[in-house]
DNA sequence: TCCACTTTCAACCACTTTCGACCACCTCAT
DNA sequence: ATGAGGTGGTCGAAAGTGGTTGAAAGTGGA
């Protein structure tokens, strides 16, 4: 499970260093093999491919002519692409996904329980402040009995 | 399972190249034979034989007076033609199809599970901007477990 | 209907470019 | 001072690109 925050930097090559906590636990539990994507090109996932497949799994049942489908496959296989971690616990973030995300130089890497995101700083903390936790959202989350 | 997305290039004769990643898994899981065709003339779609047949196999059952079928087919065999990868990777994408879809020069290819999509590249990130994933969407994905 | 000519394209060859694997070094905390 | 975390750079294999050619398909004329 990946929980908390780290301050990372994007390299020029645009290799991200994986913070040694995230490291760790991937040398533990999962293998070097990542898919990386984005549901909306604003913030970079990196999930172990072992928990991606579980994902797909889900995804496949879908019909394909179900439009939310649709419109979220076109999304995660434009923004995604697998990557591989080196020795030095480097990946390295699809181009595309770079740009659209705009992570670049100093970004924040946290731990989302089966995956890692990738953000601007700026851009992530803009976005959680214009966007609240209204009554409505834990209305539905108590009902899952939180 | 294909996934994720590759810059490519169509060449001045149509041609084009398989991203090495999705090369090798057709190597291993399929033969060099596809059917190439669209649903609407606007993305190419590269589909393995093996699993075109599976999916005729299912629009076979629909009865030929339903209208969405009828109009589903006649799209798929307007724009399909079968084709072969050479020894480097590459398939001819269908003259027709190049011209309706608007792929030449820089392309994207992406992994569509069990296919692979051709598309401009503008005018597909126009597409998705425009078409951008709804509450109702996310409302009916959590539906099905994810 | 058959033959001659034209056009197309699949198969092959050769060259260029890219990037991932690896190495070496720097920095910082203890 | 030492070891772990983090960073920059290189180099060769693999990926990607362009071009040529011969066989086959297509076309038109007699």
């Amino acid at each position: 499970m990946f929980r908390g925050n780290h301050p990372a930097r994007m390299d020029e090559k645009g290799r991200l260093k994986l913070p040694a906590e995230f490291k760790r636990r991937i040398d533990e539990q999962y293998g070097a093999q990542f898919y990386i994507t984005s549901k909306d090109g604003k913030v970079a996932e990196i999930h172990p491919l072992q928990e991606w497949e579980k994902f797909e799994q889900k995804l496949a049942a879908i019909p394909n002519f179900n439009p939310a489908k649709k419109k979220l496959l076109d999304r995660l296989n434009y923004y995604g692409q697998m990557a591989e971690m080196d020795a030095q616990g480097r990946v390295l973030l699809p181009q595309i996904l770079r740009e659209s995300a705009k992570v670049t130089g100093d970004v924040v890497v946290f731990g989302m329980q089966t995956y890692l995101e990738v953000a601007n700083h700026e851009a992530f903390k803009k976005n959680m402040d214009e966007n609240p936790l209204t009554p409505e959202d834990e209305q539905a989350l108590a009902g899952f009995g939180l």
